[in-house]
RNA sequence: GCGCCCGUAGCUCAGCUGGAUAGAGCGUCAGACUCCGGAUCUGAAGGUCCCGCGUUCGAAUCGCGGCGGGCGCACCA
């Protein structure tokens, strides 16, 4: 027994068995399935129409950047390996929902605001109470941008004062309390329980910063094509006493205990020791409530997690997020692109009705979160499962991928001065704190930058002048157009960038690797996808037949087969791969495969089109089955593409 | 100390559910039609797959033991 597709099967020694395709019947079967034909799939493809799977949603939680400075080049590898989990998901026709969770109520916040409220009190006043000013006038304007400010900017000035008072720590001990009391007045604040007004100032100015900062987030991320449908918040949570709700459910199950001796005397642990997976600990008890009555981090993980899969007496409230551009249009759109951007509340007032219970309820829920959380996350699916939802732990991963560091050699082009014990490491871990890392605006500009000059260049280098006649010729490209195109390139080089490594790989970011636009990279693919649509174009305004019809598809089951030689078959044998590829991607979680495979098309398509001239083939049969063939790669590398979120230029 | 990850060409990485001659890109060198567009393609040079032992007909791949590097193991998040 064999498919109508297999020819020929032979035995073939050492073990080895070899399966001989009927290549026309293959192609064809191949092209008919690839080009998208009902409106079902058209509509579903355009993201108007969600496609319902029995499968239940997946929740995917990514970026989760702390909003208290700019985003960095490990905030991009965690959202674009985040996004393209979520497009491969939806390409196999599974709902996703993607949650950005962010901590508006933490100490990263906290610092900020001790440096916006006492920037006398830093290492370099001077420096820090300009920071401070500038970042006031933007933070009274908020929402609205003050002219001349683009709003990234508040990130970097934040960014800046945040390692001032990183260093100001180090010097000054007494810094320690302002922190403590600027992060009671905001949980104060969130709980709702007593507070003092300038302690609600505060409250009210973390904040704002918070929100302000996040808008930044939400626009860097926008400029590469993520998005997201939920932003919960740390403040709701706390409003909407989760905790409260999971730790019942904790005692319940005597899933946790009160110390009343040892060194946990007064606080509510976890105990881990029994578990395999925590073998070998020295000390394998996890504390989730303080002595002082306060919840740590991770027992507030684990009230989330909870929510998450649905196993919580409690949700929130929820509203539209309200950012308006200038013409009054909502700045950020949901992951289906079309519908709104939501966020969580802890009151009802001003939530929208009509969303409360939409979120949440996980069938499975993915956390995308670097590998340094793996103990963390851990002990967070343990509490899952001992608070008595095994099976809830079961559908609960930890996608876990390595850090960005940067090179000593990155370093110092950013200036950084480096001490003799790091110069000699082979990368250097990114700090926050010691505002050591590489900004995403900066490298986002840079990678376009470099796009745009290219485009510059190869319009202006354009032999004849005539060429801005002829509309198939690469006519200078407007200013406008020009700097959209180098904005799609800048994204499809920084994707490809992000997902080319297997995650467990630290990046060890280096410039010139990240800014190349030749060789493995996105360009190559985007040129791939451009250079497809142009040979059609060509052929069209040359009188020929430009991509198959669906009578053409099936012309071809009956054309001989030496017509489809060993040359043009391997880019067809590399198609083949294509849902395999995503089915892998799926099951493993590595999203580097589907760069692989992109890369692997393309390859073949680009060795293709130098051996197999289409305009100048030697009759309309042999032009028919390279016709066809270019046609499966246009399908297919757009497809790739569309889960890789690269964008696929009009001209490059 | 315990746990996890990495070690493959000058550089950056694939290949790891064992199987055919260990593959790409970058870099180097040599080339590409009076050209469907050179962000492309063709070719060359370049490898004790960190080391040792074991399992096997067969090991880059699996097991054990080393070596080198990274990251975790808080009443931080």
């Amino acid at each position: 027994m064999k498919p109508a597709s297999v020819r020929e099967v032979k035995v073939e020694g050492g073990g080895y068995v070899n399966f001989f395709f009927d290549r026309p019947r293959t192609l064809s079967a191949m092209l008919s399935a690839a080009a998208p034909k009902d409106a079902a799939f058209a509509a579903a493809a355009a993201g108007s129409e969600r496609v319902t799977s029995p499968l239940g949603k997946i929740i995917v939680e990514h970026t989760n950047i702390n909003p208290n400075k700019a985003a960095h080049i490990g905030h991009l590898r965690n959202a674009v390996l985040g996004d393209v989990l979520v497009r491969n998901f939806r390409r196999l026709g599974r709902t996703v929902e993607v949650q950005n969770y962010l901590d508006d109520t933490g100490v990263q916040v906290a610092d900020v605001v001790v440096g916006l409220m006492h920037p006398e009190a830093l290492v370099t006043p001077d420096r820090a109470e300009e920071l401070a000013a500038e970042m006031k006038e933007i933070l009274d304007a908020f929402p609205d941008d003050l002219p001349g400010n683009e709003p990234r900017r508040l990130g970097d000035l934040a960014w800046d004062l945040y390692t001032l008072v990183g260093k100001s720590y180090a010097v000054d001990k007494s810094l320690e309390e302002r922190r403590k009391a600027t992060l009671h007045a905001i949980e104060a604040t969130a709980i709702g329980s007593e507070r003092t007004p300038e302690e609600e100032a505060t409250a009210r100015l973390a904040a704002r910063l918070s929100e302000a900062v996040v808008r930044c987030h939400l626009k860097t991320m926008e400029r590469i094509g993520v998005s997201y449908d939920l932003l919960p918040r740390e403040s709701d949570i706390l409003a909407r006493k989760f905790w409260v709700k999971a730790f019942d459910l904790l005692k319940a199950a005597n899933a946790v205990h009160l110390e009343t001796e040892g060194k946990n005397a007064g606080c509510w642990v976890m105990r881990l020791e029994g578990s395999k997976e925590f073998e070998g600990m020295e000390d394998a008890d996890k504390i989730l409530v303080r002595s002082n009555g306060t919840v740590t981090y991770t027992g507030k993980d684990v009230a989330y997690q909870l929510w998450k899969l649905g196993h919580l007496e409690a949700d929130f409230e929820y509203e539209r997020v309200p950012y308006r551009d200038m013409e009054g249009n909502p700045e950020f759109l949901a992951s289906d692109g079309t519908s709104s951007l939501y966020r969580t509340r802890g009151d009802a007032v001003g939530a929208d009705p009509a969303a409360k219970g939409r979120f949440g309820h996980g069938e499975a829920v993915i956390n995308v979160i670097d590998v340094r959380q793996s103990y963390p996350q851990k002990v967070v699916k343990e509490g899952v499962r001992r608070a008595g939802f095994p099976e809830g732990a079961d559908r609960s991963t930890h996608f876990a991928y390595e850090m960005v560091a940067l090179t000593p050699a990155s370093c110092e082009a950013l200036g950084v001065e480096l001490s003799e014990e790091d110069r000699a490491r082979p990368f250097v871990e990114m700090s926050g704190r010691k505002g050591l890392g590489v900004k995403a605006e900066d490298l986002l500009d840079a990678l376009f930058e470099k796009a745009h000059d290219r485009i510059v260049a190869a319009s202006s280098s354009s032999p004849m002048p005539v060429q801005q006649q002829d509309p198939d010729g690469m006519h200078v490209p407007s200013g406008l157009s020009a700097a959209i195109l180098a904005q799609e390139i800048a994204t499809g080089a920084l994707r490809v960038y992000m997902t080319r490594f297997s995650r467990n790989k630290v990046i060890a970011f280096d410039f010139e690797e990240a800014l190349a636009l030749e060789g493995d990279t996105g360009p190559y693919l985007q040129y791939g996808a451009v250079r497809a649509k142009k040979i059609f174009q060509k052929l069209v305004s040359s009188g020929f037949a430009g991509r198959l019809t669906a009578d053409e598809f099936e012309s071809l089951a009956s054309l001989d087969p030496a017509l489809f030689d060993d040359g043009l078959w391997d880019v067809v044998r590399t198609c083949g791969r294509t849902l395999e590829t995503f089915e892998k991607v799926a099951e493993s979680l590595e999203v580097s495969l589907l760069v692989r495979h992109a890369l692997a098309v393309a390859g073949a398509f680009h060795h293709l089109y130098h051996t197999h001239p289409l305009l100048k083939a030697e009759n309309d049969t042999v032009r028919l089955v390279r016709r066809a063939a270019v046609d499966l790669v246009a399908w297919h590398l757009d497809d790739v593409l569309s889960v890789l979120g690269v964008p696929v230029p009009e001209r490059m």
